[in-house]
Order: structure tokens, then sequence, then C-alpha cells
DNA sequence: CGCCTCCTTGAAGTGCCTCAAATAATGTGG
DNA sequence: CCACATTATTTGAGGCACTTCAAGGAGGCG
């Protein structure tokens, strides 16, 4: 009964509930207790009263690769927060150009919407398990859950911060600049969710890589043989980076003159 | 008393307390019932409670363009909500390059920071005035004040829906495509302020737009050029755009095919 | 009126894209 | 486990959208 997947009318795979080994699955009282994200979690060090009403909706979805979540326009039914694996989210113009504006991993939360809709689709870049909430009853917590909704907020305010940050990169960076800004951003995320900062893995392919960047995956893929002839990384293979020098990449990255 | 300007330690000019008539710089008790913004207010319709203790630590600061309300970096003490006028905020590179993240109009709410840092510059682009909040007193409200907290979480999620827009814009629209879509917005929200969506006020210069969209400002130039050549648009002066097409434009804004 | 700033227009250059093909990696059925 | 099919990545050649560099208009203000 574990990572069951169904297909939707346009045939894309659409996740289904999920039982499995790995804290996701266990619906109801003893589901966090199980919870291996420690305080990645943003429910990490809620008062007991708080997380006993979390813990009384949540729920947990299995992915497979490309598995879609929810697509853009669907009612925003729920709160996602990886437990494992990857995901992206994406906005596509009628013509098929695609604009992937995150990724989230362990511990990051995602599926926010103002107006009940979601602006965007979210897929599994690779396998995984996400701890879920429904957005309803999260939003009936919140007036007696000031922990929690503060953490929520916080969690906003850490995205906002991000946006800024891609909005310079996609406006003003050029593709080595982009390219280096990125590589260090996976690395530092790794660190922060307590994976090695440089053998780093690159979970998605250069066409998602692409699609975050503004660029193609020609460009994409130039410009990491480029700077894998200046001794700047090594590539082990395409979906691993060893980061060489990580202060030339930095400088690169801020656009040292 | 009204709109003093210090010149700060680099010679930029940083605005101070205000004291004038259109609701801006009465602190304290009267200050929020003189206030213009009606439901465009982030706290329109906050319960007695939570508005009275708002209105304790309300504040109000007037501009004059350029001026600098606070800089990337500094210590994000207030949050802040235009009355009048319009503000932007940008980011800088070592060398000069410049991405405007945002700009902001009566209403519109801007400031958070999930560090305690300002993550970017906010900069006047016209006279005006803005409402303002001391952030850590906003924070000991949240708790008791739930109506705010939810209010401010909206917020910051409309926020992000912007910000997945723009980084469609910024990674995939060709110049005619980003320009449209700038005026479109423009205009929409002016209609959401309850201004006319035809002839738009253009508050920002060209390199404001430029830095906005991340273009030069000969691009913009001469793709505005070209909108007015084609019959979509008038420029009686270079801060006043008639929308003769706004379909056209949103079919353009939309890489209609 | 003259100066300054902003905007517009022109001409040339270039970084990234598009189109095309080779190579490497991955999966699959026998 | 291997041969093959399929997909992902890399590499190459040429083109174009936007930039850069340069100069000419148009308001605005003392």
């Amino acid at each position: 009964m574990t990572g069951r997947v169904a297909l939707g009318i346009d045939g894309t795979r659409t996740i289904q509930e999920g039982r499995a080994r790995d804290g996701c699955g266990r619906e109801g009282n003893d589901a966090c207790l199980q919870c291996n994200l420690g305080d990645l979690a943003f429910c990490h060090g809620l008062p007991e009263g708080e997380l006993r009403g979390l813990m009384s909706i949540q729920g947990c979805v299995r992915t497979t690769p490309q598995d879609t979540l929810f697509n853009e326009g669907d009612r925003a039914t729920y709160l996602y927060s990886p437990l494992s694996g990857a995901v992206k989210i994406y906005k596509l113009m009628a013509d098929g150009r695609r604009q992937i504006t995150g990724f989230f991993f362990r511990g990051d939360l995602f599926g926010f919407s103002p107006n009940g809709l979601h602006g965007y689709t979210a897929e599994a870049v690779t396998a995984g398990s996400l701890c879920r909430f429904p957005a309803a009853k999260m939003e009936l917590l919140y007036p007696d859950s000031p922990v929690l909704a503060r953490e929520v907020l916080r969690r906003s305010m850490i995205k906002l911060a991000h946006f800024h940050e891609h909005t310079l990169l996609l406006g003003r960076k050029s593709a080595p600049e982009k390219l280096a800004s990125f590589l260090l951003t996976l690395s530092q995320r790794a660190v922060e969710r307590g994976d090695s900062a440089s053998p780093v893995l690159i979970p998605m392919g250069r066409s998602d890589v692409a699609d975050y960047l503004g660029l193609t995956i020609e460009t994409v893929s130039r410009t990491l043989t480029k700077f894998k002839a200046s001794g700047l990384l090594e590539l082990p293979n395409p979906s691993t980076v060893a980061l060489r020098d990580p202060a030339a990449l930095r400088r690169i990255a801020d656009g040292g003159i």
C-alpha cells in the first residue's frame, strides 16, 4: 500500500495517500513521533498543545519522480513539507516556456496560497515522502497556536528573502554568475540539512536547472564544462559536483570584478 | 516641521520623523482615525482591541524623492505601509548592477525580515508619506492579535505570489512581454487603489523600470516607442501611458502565439 | 536663456539562444 | 548479464535579441 500512483486525465501521474516506514504514512497520533526531521521541521519546538493540534491533521504522501502534487490553478488543499526527496514548483506559459520558481528539500515548507488557489505546479524531482497538512484546518489552528502561526510567518519571510536573492540573479547576473550562485546555494542548503558541503548532489536534471536559472540546457552544460576546465569543480557524474574552489565560485557568483 | 531630511554619512538623504496633515504625523491615539487608506489598509477590519494595540505603536514618516528609508543590511526596525507616494526596494551588486525587486504604493506593506536585517534597500520614488510600525513591538502583538497576525501572513503570501509571477517574467519573457506585463500590472494595481485603469501614471523613471524588468533603459525606451508605433498605447509624456489596446497588450504579455 | 537631467534614437558588438549532431548515461527485454 | 533502445548531456556552428557605446532631443529649473 505504499506510494500508489493514479493516472490523471492528462496521463500525468498523480500521487495518492501513502503508507510507509520512514515516518510517512502513520497518520494521527504517532506520526510526528517518528518524524526524522528533528529541528529542521517547522513544527519543531511547538508547545505541547499546539503540536497536538497539528498532529491531529497531519498526513503523508510518497512520490516517485515526476509525480504531480498539484497543478497551477488547483484548489490549495494542502501545505507540504518534504521528509525526503526533492520537489520543484514551476509556472508555465501558453507556448510551453517554463520557469521553475523553487526547489524544496527535507524540512522545507511550501504550498502557501493567498487566495485558495495554487499559483504554480508542484512536481516531484525524486522519489521521496512529504508531510502534509490541510490548509483549511491549518488556518483554524492559527488563532489558538501563536507559536505555529509565528513560525509559518517566519517561513514565508524566509521564502521572500530567497525570492529577493533569486530576482537579482535572474534580472542581473550572467550565466556563469547564475551557475556559481546556484551551486553554492545548493551546497549551503545541503549543509543546513546536515549533508556534506562539497560533493553536492544535484538531484534535478540540466533542464530543471536551466528553467530555474532562466537559461537553456546548453548554456548550463557549457558553463559547467568551463568551470570544470578552470579547475573550479569536478563532475564525476552529471548529478554530482565536487566544489574544488568554493571561494572562487563565490567571487564569480557575486560578480567579483 | 514636516518632511525633515538629514544627510547620511554617505551624502544620501535619510528620512526623519514627520509631522503633517494627511493623517501622517499624528502619532498615537488619533492617527489611525485620520488614515485615508480605507479598506486598502492592512489594519482594516481589525477588531477593536487589536486595532488599539496597533495604534499605540503606529508612527509616520514623509519622504521626498530618493530619500532612503533603510539600507540593505540595516537592522529591520520598522514595517512600512505607504499612505501616498511610491517606494522602490532593490538589491545592489558590488559593481553597481541593481535589481529592483518591488514597487510599493498606497496600502501596500513592506519591510518584512526573517532575521532582523533588511535584505534590500528601500528608497522613495516620489514624495509621500508612510505609516510605520516598530517590527519588535509588532511581534509582541501577534500572540494576542490573531486577526492581525493572520493578515500579515496573508500579505506576505500575496507578496510571494507576486514573486512567482515576476520570476517567470525575469526568467522567461522577452523585452516586449516584460513591458506589456509591467504596464498591465501597474494599471491593475492602480484600479485596486481606486485610480483609473487607463491613463496610468508611471511614477518611476526609465532606469527604475529597466532595473525592475532586468533590461536596460534603452531597451525599455525602444520597446515603448514600438508599442506606440503599433497603436497599443500613447505616451503624452514619459510618465503617463494611455493603454489603447489592453487586450493586445495582454496577449503580448502572455506570450500569445 | 542656458544648464542639467531624462528620455529617445542610432550603430555596432556580444552573450546567450537556436538548430544540429555526437556522446554518455540509463533503462529494458531477452 | 548483455545488446539494444531511449533519454540525458555535451559539444559545435551560426544567428539574433538585447546590450553597449554614442549622440541627439525634450522638458524642467535657476
